[in-house]
RNA sequence: GCCCCCCUAGCUCAGUCGGUAGAGCGUUUCCAUGGUAAGGAAAAGGUCACCGGUUCGAUUCCGGUGGGGGGCUCCA
């Protein structure tokens, strides 16, 4: 047999003719799939003359996702064996993880998950080969029959989406068999690959939990029992995976919400409406009034519109007809019978409003407008009501009411640009006060299908859009056909402390709202000019930025926004009076503090204090005392002796002024 | 809305293979006066989410309602 000419990781080699990629990365453990000629393939591929070989580490980002994918296999292969009726749907990787689809005769319960897990040990110590297999459609949908999911993907093969691209994508219909010791096929599944070379290859796994998805996705199509699962390198990638889970959910909100006494949602109330307590009261006022502060220099105006209205104001407005599923029944008031029961004057619908914009047009158009008063910038903190499916309501991130700090401004086309810019500016910029660093823009475009307005003045909006956004020197990420039908949008996603993104603020322009109200102003020429407006949502809503707030600081909030900004701690009872007298002129400084007069010993009121998250801890005894000193501790156990009454004020204060984090 | 799981004291959770319940923390009171993350003791506190059914008997089994969780779909 002749050698082979190919070029490996970038160097010439000559091999033997039929040497495989699994062959010349022997050596290199980490490397479980390669690319030929820039195409990922199984180590076990066949090589050809002149080829290009690169080999694909484990660790890199296309080796994850393979070794995820193979995982996914492993698994579906574990199901089968345990529960033989079960029909395969989808296996993709996705971030951190797999999940599989699959058609059992009952749902999957957690016992179940373990069963599946020690199948698929075995099959991963079993060292079973992933072998590639071309075949047919005509062949395939024999060997399929009994797997109807796979037959549908396998017709849908001309026009396969982005997630089935796993199972039927690519040029070619493939089968993978897993090879036994004995080199016969145990397990067969449809897939595209690549695979790892053999079971053995993957290191660390976990199933994570069993849900249930629609096939591909549609409701209208029977729901699946989808099994979660995680894969990594190494067992101590698998740990810290697992550690971050704990992390964040030793963050989440609703968790802190009740161990802080920040709000709660009693049921007596109903789903996804929250009361909040005192503590989670300052927090809100705290964000809140820092917003006021730093709209109104911005050169916004503060109005107040009700939270219910006619339905005759959400017909104008379009919402009617496009978003009633999302609104709140209608109330009828007004209504009067005959004696006979029948209707004598008929009542009027009421509506609990779901958006502000409405309501800020119709004080737009409550007198004639000049292009003297525009940019006319109207804010309000304004609370909604939307009727949110009860399976999406999630603590006070998605809720059914909620408190929008919205703002619509109205202005000239030539203003938009500028403003725009000005507008993307302020948001960045009042988000980075409330201790958030890192962020990556979004701009989502026209949808030709599904929008209203005119090609030029969306093609103008776009662009004075992405001019602002490429301005931020940010990351701007690309939202092809992702626009509401009414304009485009720019929106601020931010990542948290633990690197988890939210998308925070949208700035939208709205080419169908001026049309319907028939907005207007007086231009220079005294002509009538319809005037551009832009929605502008900061926080989107209070409660779900007061939600992420609290998991990014894990409720150690800044001292600015944090409930209680100072805690006195006497060492002993005898040292009450005088910690007390001190807090007072700290409380005079306008501190938020409190004075631990329990009978606790102070180690507990420390613990206490650590707890509940406090960022200064007041602690004086004899030698404070006769020194007409404090002692301050800090969240992070350290701390500072025999500070002076007036030094600590000013160090708290400044921390305060300043909203820093301690 | 759909699928699965859950609901026991203020909180976090045990428990009852059907005979009306328990811990820790918290709360209250008492003792202890203590220099850096839980001092000690006692007491109070539960229609076992709610409504039906099966049963001699239901917190436990079954059905429904409400609420919550994990996903899917959705998010103007």
């Amino acid at each position: 047999m002749s050698a082979l000419a190919i070029k490996v990781d970038g160097k010439e080699t000559s091999i033997e003719a039929d040497s495989k990629p699994t062959h010349i990365f022997a050596e290199q453990k980490d490397i479980v799939v390669c690319k030929i000629n820039g195409v990922l393939r199984d180590l076990w591929t066949d090589l050809k003359d002149g080829d290009v070989v690169e080999g694909i580490s484990i660790s890199s980002p296309e080796g994850l996702a393979v070794l995820r994918h193979s995982t996914a296999h492993v698994m579906a292969q574990a199901v089968q064996q345990v529960f033989a009726q079960t029909r395969l749907g989808i296996g993709p990787p996705i971030t951190d993880g797999f999940y599989y689809d699959f058609d059992p005769e009952r749902p999957f319960n957690p016992e179940d998950l373990e069963k599946i897990e020690s199948a698929m040990r075995k099959i991963v110590k079993d060292g079973q080969r992933f072998k590639r297999r071309v075949t047919t459609e005509t062949d395939a949908l024999k060997e399929l029959a009994h797997e109807p999911y796979k037959c549908e993907l396998i017709g849908l093969k001309s026009g396969v989406g982005d997630e089935a691209s796993v199972e039927v994508g690519g040029t070619e219909l493939t089968i993978y068999d897993n090879l036994g010791r004995d080199g016969q096929p145990v397990w067969s599944d449809l897939c595209r690959g690549p695979h790892l070379p053999s079971t053995k290859n993957i290191p660390a796994f976990k199933l994570m939990r069993s849900a249930a998805a629609y096939w591909r996705g549609s409701e209208k199509n029977p729901m699946l029992q989808r099994i979660y699962g995680t894969a990594w390198p190494s067992q101590d990638e698998l740990n810290a995976y697992l550690e971050l889970l704990a992390e964040a959910e030793k963050r989440d909100h609703r968790r802190l919400g009740t161990e802080l006494d920040l709000f709660s949602f009693p049921e007596e109330i109903g789903s996804g409406l929250a009361v909040f307590h005192p503590k989670g009261g300052i927090v809100r006022r705290a964000m809140e009034d820092y917003s006021r502060i730093r709209h109104e220099e911005e050169g916004y105006e503060f109005v107040y519109s009700p939270h219910l209205t006619k339905a005759a104001l959400f017909q104008k407005s379009g919402h009617l007809d496009w978003y009633s599923e999302g609104m709140y029944p209608p109330m009828i008031l007004d209504e009067e019978h005959h004696p006979d029961g029948t209707i004598k004057r008929a009542g009027q619908q009421y509506y609990m409003k779901p958006m502000n914009c409405p309501f800020h047009n119709l004080i737009f158009q409550s007198r004639g407008r000049s292009y003297r008063e525009l940019p006319l910038r109207l804010f309000e903190f304004g609370t909604v009501y939307r009727y949110e499916k009860s399976g999406v309501l999630h603590g006070i991130t998605r809720a059914r009411g909620f408190t929008q700090d919205d703002a619509h401004i109205y202005c000239t086309k030539e203003q938009m640009p500028a403003e725009l810019d000005s507008l993307l500016t302020f948001v960045l910029n009042l988000l980075r006060d409330y201790g958030l660093e890192d962020f990556y823009l979004e701009l989502s475009t026209r949808n030709p299908e599904k929008s209203v307005g005119e090609d030029a003045d969306w093609i103008e909006a776009t662009e004075a859009l992405r001019k602002a956004a490429l301005a931020q020197n940010l990351e701007l990420v690309l939202d092809e056909g992702g626009a509401a039908f009414y304009g485009p949008k720019i929106s601020v996603q931010a990542k948290d402390a633990i690197g988890r993104t939210w998308q925070m603020s949208t700035i939208q322009v709205d080419f169908q709202l001026p049309q319907r109200f028939e907005l207007e102003y007086s231009a220079t020429d005294g002509s009538r000019k319809r005037p551009v407006m832009i929605h502008r949502a900061l926080f989107g809503s209070i409660e779900r930025f007061f939600g992420v707030l609290t998991e990014h600081y894990s409720g150690a909030f800044p001292p600015w926004l944090a409930p209680v900004q100072a805690i006195g701690i006497p060492v002993a009872d005898a040292f009450t009076d005088y910690l007390d007298g001190v807090l007072k002129t700290f409380k005079n400084s306008g501190i938020r503090v409190e004075l631990d007069s329990s009978d606790d010993r102070m180690q507990k009121k420390i613990r206490n204090a650590q707890m509940q998250k406090v960022p200064f801890m007041i602690i004086a005894g004899e030698e404070d005392q006769a020194a007409g000193a404090v002692s301050i501790r800090y969240r992070n156990g350290e701390q500072k002796n025999g500070i002076s009454v007036d030094d600590a004020i000013a160090e708290i204060t400044k921390s305060i002024k300043d909203r820093t984090q301690v």
